[in-house]
DNA sequence: GATCGGTTTGACCTTCCGGTTAAGACCTTC
DNA sequence: GAAGGTCTTAACCGGAAGGTCAAACCGATC
């Protein structure tokens, strides 16, 4: 019988650890089309057949990976929802948690976006959770957007959403077209981030008084 | 001496242009993982060697289908900034135009995302053109955001064309949670028109009067 | 020191990939 | 109908992928 084969549940073993740990690294270097058993190995220093050992295939583990991804993206919005404020104020504080954990978590955009546009193997997984960041979000911005349609909750999160992400995703691949500073250095971040709690003063605004 | 295998340019023929129309087609129902040149090849009805025979490469007949999308979308901006109007006009008129292409053309969004969040060998390409339609769009965005900082066109820009790409990326990506009607459909398509309009008019606003 | 369990390894299997090649089919043109 | 180019195909190659397996390792326990 085995102790750490147990495929059915994830292995919380150290080296099946370093296994994972190894995997996002790949991915942060590389990128997904980087990630292989043998890559993954050869990347912790171990043998090939190790990464079935421990986590019986590779779909488990990048799915292992993406799940850790969104546990610790759920828990930084959830907390910053907690902070109390009022209402444009806990939007910008969500705003600040996702521009937070997306600049600290650079392979996590990357594994989400290549499996949503890829049709990857392990779109359910982000289909679900996708949904659950919504009614997270949606909740908070249904007490602002209290309209259907073109300024529905769910409209206005998927903008704010799409601001944050593709700021990560498209500012590094314009190259010098962006300007002459690294858009992932601190400065530039800084004025990402004053963008979009500029925009959403904007809605605010518009929404108050839309003349 | 060959006719068709001059791989330095693109070939013309009607074969080529078939394999060229099997690809899209692949990459619209498969994703980018699905394109091979068996798979090419299979869905066009030929002999996989064909694809190497009119293209060189699988590397030359993607990046051929990659610049094909990208001069059909540029085309669209070009012409939808000729219509004359107030500058406000002329942005609803982009947006318009942006929107309408990326729904006739759901696998252009496809490629293009793969390529950048998966690092993809078609970057330089993707990078390229990023630029140029930066370059296109932030050129009408600077008559109405001329401060620098967290107005900055380019912010505008980016924003902008992320409100429209995230849409098609991941509104149907969300299943259930986005709502009952199905994103792609022409009524929610409308609605999703109409809330990128009224940001922009929201913009426009706080632009004028950043109270 | 023999045994026993979990751990690690190299060698191997199948499948599919991009790409090549030699030969056959086809279609003009003389 | 022979010649000669164009088009198309089956067969093949090397490499890398996911995955399996039996054997070797190794630290405990008796």
């Amino acid at each position: 019988m085995e102790t750490a084969g147990e495929h059915t549940k994830e292995p919380a073993t150290d080296r099946a650890q370093q296994l994972l740990d190894a995997a996002e690294a790949l991915l942060i270097e590389d990128g997904y089309d980087g990630l292989s058993a043998q890559a993954v190995a050869r990347r912790a220093g171990v043998n090939k057949a190790l990464v079935f050992y421990y986590w019986g295939s590779t779909a488990e583990l990048f799915e292992r990976m993406l799940e850790r991804y969104y546990a610790r993206h759920e828990r930084a919005l959830t907390e910053a929802l907690a902070v109390e404020g009022t209402l444009a104020e806990r939007v910008h504080h969500l705003i600040d948690a996702y521009l937070d954990y997306m600049e600290a978590n650079r392979g996590y955009l990357r594994i989400v976006q290549q499996q949503v546009s890829g049709l990857g193997p392990h779109l359910p997984v982000v289909q679900r959770h996708l949904g659950d960041m919504m009614q997270i979000s949606a909740g908070l911005l249904a007490g602002l957007a209290p309209a259907n349609g073109a300024t529905a909750a769910r409209h206005l999160h998927l903008s704010l959403s799409a601001m944050v992400v593709n700021y990560f995703t498209y500012a590094p691949a314009m190259g010098a077209a962006w300007g002459p500073d690294d858009p992932m250095s601190t400065t530039s971040l800084a004025e990402r981030r004053a963008h979009v709690h500029w925009v959403v003063d904007a809605w605010l605004n518009h929404l108050a008084a839309p003349g």
